[in-house]
DNA sequence: GCATCGCGTGTTATCGATAACACGATCTTG
DNA sequence: CAAGATCGTGTTATCGATAACACGCGATGC
């Protein structure tokens, strides 16, 4: 009777007749039709269900290679109502070092446990972050871990009022609650002037990235504090902030530089920042010794003593991992319990290591 | 009649009571049920159907609004048929500023045309390359861009013919037929080491990648190319290849500077090679001038001769997503036609630009 | 005045995979 | 030897969204 289930494309559309490997995406039915048995057998099959002969299962598994059968997990987990296996990532640069890093921590990490990672370059641009947390969560991802562009963070609040496990990474949650994972910026920073402090310098610059961004403003407080416990005042003149490039900072050092009582020191709190003063530290052919945030490749070479409170990005990224993991896995284990509890917002640190060359 | 139709989660489990907020993920039916209409209706609403009556969609619209529904693109795109909006990208290194910028530029072109990237990185290890790929293929992305660990890409050849596209970046397809972008990698190998025949070198020696990789023995090529046309003979013992971290790359290069007659430059077939030498120059306080491949920060400051062979590794990436975008789009073209001529494989070249530092 | 048309909605079937149940056949057991 | 247990497999319904069709109701046509 050769079975003619009345369904399945082989019927109603004839296909050309040649090769089957053609064929954009067999399903099931085509490997059951193939197989000569139905469907959910091959879905048995493919599940490893000790249920089935073995025969029946070789020429199921035959049918499927013949085929190049792919099972598509994004049906699977819509019908299984497990997740998608995709956790979204939403970075502001990926073409910084530190970004990339980081998002190959977090790859790393959810990968180890099945997860793939999507993506998402914001540009700094809210907006676009917007957009990038609406499509994650339209496109059911199981997690989301963020660097915010901003402090504006509602979007992210609705995702996870939502229900989304959200991770914020390098700075905190902004008016809802959050796993977060930070570095210790405070401290890296104040330690790093207490040893421009401890060589004697007593008239330090100070050039930052935008005071709204959260990580600079902490760096600003420790390096505040540092010079405080000295007993020193943080002078204003001596301060710029909002470069976030580099020759923005090379602008900004050289006016510090040309100041009537210039600094003896500058501390950047990134390594733009560090960079951009190296250089008109060296074209002012001045003494000025240099400390900063985030190492960088070719610091050792500048010819300047230069101190750095450094940290590993990639380990960011995995706590981050680390992290939403750990929520994916509470949230499984309550399934569809009524233990209400969502375990209290957690938060790590990533400390700061400091490095001196020169 | 209150309409309770014998499906949906709300009717079988009770839920708790409390908020409806908290429900992860409402679906069409839910919004349905709040609006009092059905779930066909709510669909229409969202798809922006005009024949719909105003004062209906806005209920819906408040239903959908109060629930904080986002509709499931991924049920969505199965019931379509639409792909499902995900490209994944494969690389080897996403720590290599080269490959995160590639990244980059691969997503701000798939991003504009409502694409999503997904990414994968192999750290060069071929069954992770593999295993990718297939996780990718049983995902339903719509195209994969992978820059290949090795000359063995079976599995590349494997899913093209399963019908995904498949674009290669960075080396040329093996063994298949498929789009690829490639740097021009021979002709700036070649001109950099004329420009260093021009400035009277004649005892240059080479730091290269293992020449298993495609652009490493490119890269050699068009060095060997530029001597034999200036007269010279390779000479092996200024070769050395296999280096791919900074510190082999240093040990290497002293080695060449401490023969009998050393090189007076070196050619090198990217950056790491490069830095390499270029400690290993200081460190000897040898004249040699450098050369090589790939851009990086602070090369001027480096204080010694040094030419490069620069290109634009965003635009790979931007390029190797327009030919895939090109793919997708004569793919829903043609649709369900018959016209089985797929448009031969077509090839970018990315060109390099001449950099002099020193 | 009765047929027809169009509009706004609801119903049913579908995408691919699979859980839950159903069913015929063989095997067990008192 | 009849009643039930077990095994291998097929059928139906489901996940969420939606195309195709169906349907009821008021308006228009002649």
């Amino acid at each position: 009777m050769v079975a003619a289930t009345r369904t399945g494309k082989g019927e109603t559309l004839g296909k050309s007749g040649t090769g089957a490997a053609k064929d954009p995406h067999p399903t099931v039915r085509d490997v059951a039709q193939r197989a000569r048995v139905s469907a959910m057998t091959v879905s048995r099959v493919l599940r490893d269900d000790p249920k089935v002969l073995p025969a029946t299962a070789d020429r199921v598994r035959a049918a499927a290679a013949e085929l190049g059968y792919r099972r598509n997990e994004m049906a699977r987990s819509l019908r299984l109502g497990s997740g998608t296996g995709l956790v979204g990532l939403v970075v502001t640069n990926l073409a910084n070092p530190f970004y990339s890093r980081l998002a190959l921590g977090v790859d790393a990490v959810v990968g180890g446990h099945g997860l793939k990672t999507v993506i998402g370059n914001t540009g700094h641009d809210l907006d676009s972050e917007r957009g990038l947390v609406e499509d994650l969560v339209a496109r059911r991802v199981d997690g989301i871990i963020v660097v915010p562009a901003d402090d504006d963070q509602r979007h992210l609040a609705a995702a996870a009022a939502g229900g989304v496990p959200v991770v914020v990474a390098s700075r905190p949650p902004n008016g809802f609650d959050a796993d977060c994972v930070l570095v210790d910026d405070h401290g890296g920073a104040r330690t790093v002037t207490r040893r421009l402090l401890d060589a004697g310098h007593r008239r330090i610059g100070f050039l930052g990235s935008p005071p709204a961004v959260y990580t600079g403003a902490e760096r600003l407080r420790g390096f505040t504090d540092a010079l405080t416990e000295a007993g020193i005042e943080r002078e204003p003149r001596y301060v710029r902030l909002g470069q976030q490039q580099t020759a923005e900072a090379t602008r900004a050092a050289a006016d510090l530089l040309a100041l009537p009582e210039p600094p003896t020191a500058l501390f950047c709190t990134n390594n733009r920042n560090t960079i951009g003063a190296f250089r008109a530290i060296r074209a002012a052919g001045a003494p000025t010794a240099l400390a900063g945030f985030d190492d960088f490749e070719l610091a050792d070479v500048l010819g300047l003593p230069l101190t750095i409170a450094a940290y590993d990005s990639d380990e960011l990224g995995k706590e981050a991992g680390r992290l939403l993991v750990a929520r994916l896995g509470e949230r499984a284990a309550a399934g569809g319990g009524q233990d209400g509890t969502p375990a209290s917002a957690r938060r790590a640190v990533v400390p700061t290591t400091l490095v001196h060359y020169g």
